[in-house]
RNA sequence: GGGCCGGUAGCUCAGCAGGUCAGAGCAGGGGACUCAUAAUCCCUGGGUCGCGGGUUCGAGUCCCGCCCGGCCUACCA
C-alpha cells in the first residue's frame, strides 16, 4: 500500500439565510462525510473544512425584512445550520463562517495576489440603485416588462417568459423587488476577474481529468470554456469583505462579491483550523504539497464555481495563468484534484422551494428520525449522478426493509443467539468451506466498496456492503445455529462465531455511512475505544470580520486521528462477554408517510 | 436564446467505452424456517428501454430532429 495521503475534503459552503433541508445536506453534506470517513479509515490524512455563507445580497435584504442587521442574521442562521450538520454527523475538521478576521484577511490576500498578478482589472457599468436606501439592486432584484417579448414580470437577468437575457436597464417599467420603486441607473465601478486568461490553462486542467470526474461535471465544465467572459468580482453593498486597495478598503459601499469570497473559504477555514491547532503552517500540507490531493462536494448549481472560476482564482494568485506571474505570500496553491458534484433532490415530486414551502428541514426532519436512517436514504436513493425525488413512503420503506429488516435484524439475530445460548463470543472450530467462503467474501468487499468508495461512486459502495449484509442473512439461515444447539452445539459456536465475524466486518463496512449505529454495533462486540469519531460543536474566538474585539460563534470540530476505525476486517476476539442487545434502529408505522405528507401539505398551503 | 443532465418493469433506480443489456431492489404471487424489531431464506419479473428518423451485420448503448422534466447562464446544493 502506498504511504499516508493528505486529503483535503472541501465542502460546499451553506448560505446563512435560513435552515437548510435535506436537499442540501444530499448534496454536499452526507456524500462528503461518507468519504472523508472513508479515507481516514484508510488511515489517510484527512482535512474536511467548510463554513456557512454569509455575506451577500439575500442576507441583507432578508435582515431588512425581519428588522435586524445583516450579522445578526448570520449569526442566527450560523448557530443553527451548524446545529443541524452535528446532530448529522458530518465529521468536519472545521466547520467556520465567512465572516471571521481569519477570512477578510485570507480574502483580502487572494485579491492582492491576483491583482499584482494582472488577473483582476476594473470597469465601469451602469447599476441600478434604491433611490431611498442608496443600495445598489442586483440584477434579479429588479422586475419590469421584457423588452423583446413583453411579458410583464422578467427579472434583471432574465425573462423567465421568453428566456432571454436581459440587462436591468432595458427593462420597460423597472421597479425595485424588493420595494416597488423605481431604480436609478449609475455608473458604478467594479473588478472584474479576468477569465479569458486562463483559458488555456483551464483546458489543459480539463483534459488532465477526463475519466476520473463525473462525466457531467466534465462535460459542463468544458463547455464553460468556450465563452469565458470577464466577471465582476466586486458589488456596491455594505455587507462582505472590504476591497484591499488604496482608496477602496475604506469605501464604505464597496465590498467583494460573495461568490469570490465564498470559496476562498476552503482556505482560510484549512488556515483557522491549522491556527487552533497550534501549528500555524499546518495547512500547507494539504495545500501546497505535490502529492496532496483535494476532493470538493457540492450540488450541481455550483460546478461553475469550483470547475472553472476556484481553479482560475488558485492558479492566477500562484502566478500560473495564461500570463504568468508571481506566487503571492501565502505560496502557490494547489488547484481541485476532483469536483464531485450531486444532482438535486425533489420532494414528493415538487423542486424544493423555501419561498413556497416545499422543503423538509434538516432540524425537523432529526427531531423525529435518526440521523443514521437520513444518511441511509441519501445514499441509497440520493441525487448522486441524477435527479432523484424524495418520498415518505420510500424512506419508510427503505427504513424498514433494509436499515431495519436486513441490517439491524442481522446485528440483533446473531447477538441475541450467541448471547443467549453463550455469553460470549465463542471460538471457532474447524471451518468448513461454506465458512471459508463466506469469509473469504466479506473480506473481499473491502476492497469492491473501497474502490466504489474512492471513485465517489456511494450508492453502489452502499449496495455492495448491504450485499454482504444479506449474505450474512442467508449463511445464518442456511445453517440454522439454533437447530444445531442440541444436534451439534461445538458446530454451532463456529457457526456463530462466523456470524459475528460477519457481522463485525459488515459494520466496518458501513461505518463510514452509518457512523452512530456502526459505534453502537463496536461497543456490542465489545469494543471499548472510539470506532469512528462524532463531531462537536465548540465555542470559539475570533476578531469577526476583521473588526476591533473578538466575538464568540460556534465551530464543528472533532477527534478523529485516534480512532479506531480501520477499512480492513479485524478479527473478533472470542471470550469477549455479550449482553443481549437493544434494536439499532426503530422501525416506522406506515402511517408515518401519511403523516409526514399531510404535515407538508398543510406546510405549503399556508 | 445558449449550455449540461435526465426520461429503462406498478414504484425507486443500475446499465462505463455498441453485439448474454433488457437488469437490481421493493411491491405482488408461492414455499421454507422460527434465532431475531412477524424479521430471515428460497422460487416467481418478460417492460414499444420518451417519440420519429438515420448510421451499422447488429443500438437504451452512436448521429439528427421533436416532446417532457431538472439545473446553469453573476450566486436557494
Amino acid at each position: 500500500m502506498s504511504s499516508k495521503r493528505h486529503i483535503l475534503t472541501a465542502v460546499a459552503w451553506p448560505y446563512a439565510n435560513g435552515p437548510r433541508h435535506i436537499g442540501h445536506v444530499s448534496g454536499f453534506g452526507v456524500p462528503s462525510d461518507v468519504f472523508a470517513r472513508y479515507q481516514r479509515m484508510s488511515g489517510n490524512n484527512v482535512l474536511m473544512v467548510s463554513g456557512t455563507d454569509e455575506h451577500g445580497t439575500p442576507v441583507l435584504v432578508l435582515a431588512d425584512q425581519e428588522g435586524v442587521s445583516a450579522r445578526e442574521l448570520a449569526d442566527r442562521y450560523n448557530r443553527m445550520i451548524a446545529e443541524d450538520l452535528v446532530a448529522l454527523g458530518l465529521s468536519y475538521d472545521l466547520f467556520t463562517r465567512t465572516s471571521t478576521g481569519n477570512h477578510y484577511a485570507v480574502v483580502q490576500e487572494l485579491f492582492t495576489g491576483l491583482y499584482e498578478n494582472d488577473y483582476i482589472f476594473a470597469r465601469t457599468t451602469k447599476g441600478a440603485v434604491s433611490p431611498s436606501t442608496g443600495r445598489t439592486l442586483p440584477d434579479r432584484y429588479v422586475e419590469g416588462i421584457c423588452p423583446i417579448c413583453g411579458y410583464d414580470g422578467a427579472r434583471g437577468d432574465q425573462c423567465d417568459n421568453c428566456g432571454n437575457q436581459l440587462d436591468p436597464i432595458d427593462l420597460i417599467e423597472p421597479k425595485s423587488k424588493i420595494n416597488g420603486e423605481t431604480p436609478e441607473f449609475v455608473d458604478t465601478e467594479h473588478f472584474m476577474l479576468d477569465l479569458p486568461a486562463f483559458a488555456q490553462v483551464l483546458g489543459k486542467y480539463l483534459d488532465s481529468k477526463s475519466g476520473q470526474w463525473r462525466p457531467n461535471v466534465l462535460k459542463f465544465s468544458v463547455n464553460l470554456l468556450n465563452d469565458l467572459q470577464p466577471r465582476a468580482i466586486s458589488r456596491d453593498l455594505d455587507w462582505g469583505v472590504p476591497i484591499p486597495l488604496e482608496g477602496w478598503s475604506d469605501e464604505a459601499n464597496k465590498r467583494l462579491y460573495v461568490w469570490f469570497d465564498a470559496v476562498i473559504g476552503y482556505l482560510s477555514a484549512s488556515i483557522e483550523w491549522a491556527k487552533r491547532t497550534g501549528d500555524p503552517e499546518a495547512w500547507r500540507a494539504w495545500w501546497q504539497s505535490e502529492d496532496a490531493e483535494s476532493f470538493y462536494f457540492m450540488g450541481k448549481d455550483n460546478i461553475v464555481f469550483h470547475a472553472e472560476i476556484w481553479p482560475a482564482m488558485l492558479l492566477g494568485y500562484s502566478g500560473r495563468g495564461d500570463r504568468g506571474g508571481t506566487p503571492g505570500a501565502l505560496g502557490a496553491l494547489n488547484i481541485p484534484t476532483e469536483v464531485v458534484s450531486s444532482e438535486f433532490l425533489t420532494m414528493e415530486g415538487r423542486k424544493f422551494s423555501s419561498s413556497r414551502r416545499v422543503a423538509i428541514y434538516v432540524r425537523d426532519f432529526l427531531e423525529r428520525y435518526s440521523a443514521d436512517a437520513l444518511r441511509y436514504y441519501i445514499v441509497a436513493a440520493g441525487p448522486e449522478t441524477q435527479d432523484t425525488d424524495f418520498t415518505w413512503s420510500e424512506f419508510v420503506r427503505r427504513n424498514n426493509d433494509e436499515l431495519v429488516a436486513a441490517w439491524g435484524n442481522l446485528v440483533n439475530r446473531s447477538i441475541s443467539m450467541a448471547a443467549k445460548n453463550l455469553g460470549a463470543i465463542p471460538e471457532a472450530g474447524e471451518l468448513t468451506g461454506e465458512d471459508r467462503r463466506v469469509l473469504a467474501d466479506s473480506r473481499a468487499a473491502f476492497d469492491t466498496v473501497g474502490e466504489h468508495l474512492n471513485r465517489s461512486r456511494f450508492k453502489a459502495a452502499l449496495q455492495e456492503a448491504m450485499r454482504t449484509v444479506a449474505e450474512a442473512n442467508k449463511y445464518i439461515s442456511d445453517q440454522a445455529p439454533w437447530a444445531l444447539k442440541k444436534t451439534d452445539p461445538k458446530r454451532m459456536e463456529t457457526v456463530l462465531h462466523v456470524a459475528l465475524q460477519l457481522v463485525s466486518d459488515a459494520k466496518t463496512l458501513l461505518t463510514p455511512f452509518l457512523p452512530a449505529s456502526c459505534n453502537k454495533v463496536y461497543a456490542m462486540l465489545g469494543g471499548t475505544g472510539v470506532w469512528s469519531g462524532m463531531p462537536r460543536l465548540e465555542e470559539a474566538v475570533d476578531s469577526i470580520g476583521g473588526e476591533e474585539g473578538s466575538s464568540v460563534y460556534p465551530v464543528i470540530t472533532g477527534d478523529y486521528a485516534g480512532n479506531e476505525a480501520r477499512w480492513e476486517s479485524t478479527p473478533i476476539r472470542p471470550g469477549t462477554p455479550l449482553s443481549r442487545p437493544e434494536p439499532l434502529f426503530a422501525k416506522l408505522d406506515p402511517s408515518v408517510a401519511d403523516e409526514e405528507l399531510a404535515r407538508l401539505e398543510e406546510k405549503a398551503g399556508e
